[in-house]
DNA sequence: TTAACTTATCAAATTATTCCGTTAATTTTG
DNA sequence: CAAAATTAACGGAATAATTTGATAAGTTAA
């Protein structure tokens, strides 16, 4: 991570925790100049992190989950890493397996060169980058629509390839998690991931902590409908108690969580 | 194109044009290290430009088409741009279009982004990566399984999702072309693009001076199948002369051809 | 209209990437 | 096995890309 993109990240936490902020503070604080901190304010606002005012920013307002997560989801990936190479001991060589369009998903595709022969078939635009440069593993890629939010194709013609698609292992993630319920904030994500589910033979949810103790709108399903649940120490570990009371097969891994 | 690139190509050309060539005397022919002249040697034996034997490289045995062209194909991008800027100005906005795999079809997605609105459809993977970040563009991604060689997604996937839409215009090309035939190299890839044909109002081929007068395995299609056929000045004039007698709706472009 | 704020542009500085030759280990050939 | 050839690994040099601040031009709000 280059010292912009920390800087990025400072921002919108002190932008998140203060609710509004005047640039002239910011410019103030991180000692840099104006033209620089607009740049940075500008950029986390196309990730739709922040909103921008004339001569100050305000967080966005958190709707149905926090905004804070949306940005996370776009850096803080020591634990997704740690998640990711725990699914990765459980795909066996020869295996066809689907991955989401989740980052926790595409942090794996990186290291599956390693695995070989192996099928990946995706809707991830990241997964599909990460494979083309890795020159053993076949992939198929489901087409649809682009969707800038989910950097993922997201589609009817996404469904029907799923459809006529099986595939001996799916990993995936999902938006939030409340109680032993996984839920997905867009409707049509929630589908794909479903479908999948349906076209896997066998499911490994992936979960960072921060996705805990949340709802999103749409339900993707039951925690104990995943073969294998993987989530990190740092999660509570009364949490941790409940799950398993409640049948959930959970596999937990140290997780460097800073 | 950087000096590697440049000398990349020098070494082609002088494998080609000798046939066979002993790794002394390409190091003493480019006054560069033994290492440096393996490395590039390895780059194009993986472009299927040479063979390396042990001490010695030979040009690929010629198959249907010469490989000098497959590697130029790679290279010699200044004709496609003077051709995907001639096509560009065939697109109206709102207009839905189906772009091929081609490289020169390729060359036209980085301008895209000046049309607004539009719905570009494809199969190509550096068509998908140009348009990610253009961000007025709708993209709708056709699936399927990953070819290294073409850089793009095809199958039967593929197919059936170009079945399933329709566009106003394909932008597409071809491997040769003679008389008024045009051919491509892979059986699967003259499927693809003889059904964005049928999916596609109106359609147009590019195509560069160095694709005419050899074949290839498959038949594409006759030209005068097609809307309008691109071509740069630097085609024969007596070709130019054949082909709008045999009826094939020419567009001649300038290209700087070197 | 004015003052504050924002955007555009450009060149300098920093950072990342690619390229290349040396050395040492490995493989191939005869 | 021995000689020749190839590959792997590493550090430095050359290139390319990103980041940044100064300045100027354009907008917005009061």
């Amino acid at each position: 991570m280059t010292t912009a993109d920390s800087r990025r990240e400072e921002i919108a936490d002190y932008v998140i925790a203060h609710g509004q902020v005047r640039i002239d503070k910011l410019v103030e604080h991180f000692g840099v100049s104006r033209m620089t901190i607009h740049r940075h304010i500008d950029q986390l606002a196309a990730k739709g992190v922040l909103r921008k005012l004339h001569g100050a920013v305000t967080a966005q307002p958190s709707g149905i989950y926090e905004s804070l997560h949306r940005y996370r989801a776009t850096v803080a990936t020591t634990e997704k890493q740690a998640l990711a190479k725990a699914a990765l001991a459980h795909i066996e060589p020869g295996q066809v397996i689907f991955l989401d369009d989740s980052t926790t998903a595409g942090a794996i595709a990186p290291f599956l060169n390693e695995i070989d022969p192996l099928t990946v078939i995706s809707n991830s635009v990241a997964v599909a980058n990460a494979l083309v440069d890795a020159d053993v593993v076949d992939f198929i890629c489901l087409g649809g629509q682009y969707h800038r939010t989910y950097n993922a194709y997201i589609d009817h013609i996404c469904l029907r390839a799923i459809e006529a698609l099986r595939a001996d292992l799916l990993i995936c993630s999902a938006s939030a998690i409340e109680g032993t319920t996984a839920f997905i904030q867009d409707q049509q994500v929630a589908r794909v991931k479903q479908t999948m589910v349906a076209s896997a033979s066998k499911s490994i949810l992936l979960a960072d902590h921060t996705k805990f103790g949340k709802v999103a709108l749409n339900v993707f399903g039951d925690l104990t409908a995943f073969d294998i649940v993987i989530v990190t120490d740092s999660l509570d570990p009364g949490e941790i108690e409940r799950l398993r009371k409640a049948g959930v097969n959970l596999q937990i891994v140290k997780g460097a969580s800073k």
